[in-house]
DNA sequence: TCTGGGGTCCTAGGACCC
DNA sequence: TCTGGGGTCCTAGGACCC
């Protein structure tokens, strides 16, 4: 079946939404999902609802600083199950469709169709989606998926739009070089610095030029990206952790080197659970301390021979730890464990 | 903005080998 | 050993995304 669009179908506030959905009385109020639902505590915003962003409440935003921008938010704990279960319904709606599915988040996934009427389709879909399990979806409609994935923001809230060739350049081309999907803040300022801020500009930039400042892929991708160029496979084929680790922020600083590792053998026993779950042995175990105030590093070692061995990953861990000389209060610790590639 | 937790991929330097 | 050049592996850090 030959593509010919592809859709890029996007939950609305999904974790917020999930929330509502189960608390109807919480409908039309701004509600804020992140950490324990206690905003007094180190930990940030998951999803915060239309109405709670409003007050200028957004993702990742620390939970005390949310809490001062909207004080009469309703504030809820993470309940992970409870979204992958919704998540999972959602895509099963998806499969429902003549599609290719690839999932790529919680409350994201590609959609490869065949179609001379991708509106249409992207209509049925988000009907669908919202007979099935009572949630609004927008939908991207784009020749890649690039141009699907971005598209989806102009789609939001509840609705469709289509982004193609056509109209690339009017709609992206002024716009700061972070708009595009894959360059972020810090990249968008180098960019800038290098007198290069619109997504028109990058566009026309010198790949050589770009390599040297970004490196040999970086930098001529983030071109092709202003180009509005991308991939167009879709593909249903599962995905395979690279890696699997845990980490965890205290709400005090670790001070006791004693506490120090017997929360690493705890991260590591857990890492160690995944990897066997995973049915593939971790080749390498790295360690992350987050030091006061807010100073990361890690470390890392490559094993003598792959294991899922709880007892080697641990013993792998507190040895990686020693590595660490730094004596300020931690943060922060996690433990990784990287597969080798398939 | 006192800054989570789960990931992926790229870069750069040093070690090591021929 | 006043010492090239290429390739690969290991490691730490950074940027980005959801």
């Amino acid at each position: 079946m030959p593509t010919d669009w592809i859709l890029h179908v996007d939950l609305d506030q999904f974790i917020a939404a999930v929330e509502v959905a189960r608390h109807p009385e919480l409908r039309g109020r701004p509600v804020i999902v992140g950490g324990t639902g206690d905003p007094t505590q180190r930990a940030v915003v998951a999803t915060a609802s239309y109405e709670a962003r409003e007050y200028g409440v957004q993702s990742g935003m620390p939970l005390r600083t949310a809490a001062k921008r909207c004080p009469e938010a309703v504030f809820l704990p993470t309940d992970a199950p409870a979204y992958e279960e919704v998540s999972a319904r959602v895509m099963a709606t998806l499969r429902e469709f003549p599609v290719v599915v690839e999932v790529i988040g919680w409350d994201e996934a590609f959609l490869g169709v065949a179609t001379d009427e991708p509106e249409a389709l992207a209509a049925d879909v988000r009907r669908a989606v919202l007979d099935e399990t009572g949630l609004h979806c927008s939908v991207g409609i784009g020749d890649n998926k690039l141009r699907a994935k971005l598209a989806t923001g102009f789609a939001k809230p509840d609705g469709i739009y289509r982004l193609t060739k056509l109209n690339w350049y009017d709609v992206m081309g002024a716009r700061p070089t972070d708009a595009l999907w894959g360059i972020g803040r810090k990249t968008a300022k180098k960019l800038a610095e290098q007198g290069i801020a619109t997504v028109e500009q990058l566009a026309a930039s010198d790949p050589k030029a770009l390599a040297a400042r970004f490196g040999p892929t970086m930098g001529p991708w983030y071109r092709i990206l202003a180009l509005g160029v991308g991939d167009t496979e879709v593909t249903a084929t599962p995905y395979v952790a690279r890696s699997r680790g845990r980490e965890v922020t205290f709400q005090q600083n670790l001070t006791d080197p004693a506490d120090v590792r017997r929360e690493v053998s705890t991260l590591a026993r857990r890492v160690a659970e995944d990897v066997a779950a995973e049915g593939r042995p971790a080749s390498r175990v790295g360690v992350k301390v987050r030091f006061a105030p807010f100073l990361t590093q890690t470390r890392s070692v490559t094993l003598a021979a792959p294991t899922s061995e709880g007892d080697a990953i641990e013993r792998a861990a507190l040895m990686v730890l020693e590595r660490f000389d730094d004596k300020r209060p931690i943060r922060l610790l996690g433990v990784r464990a990287e597969f080798d590639a398939p």
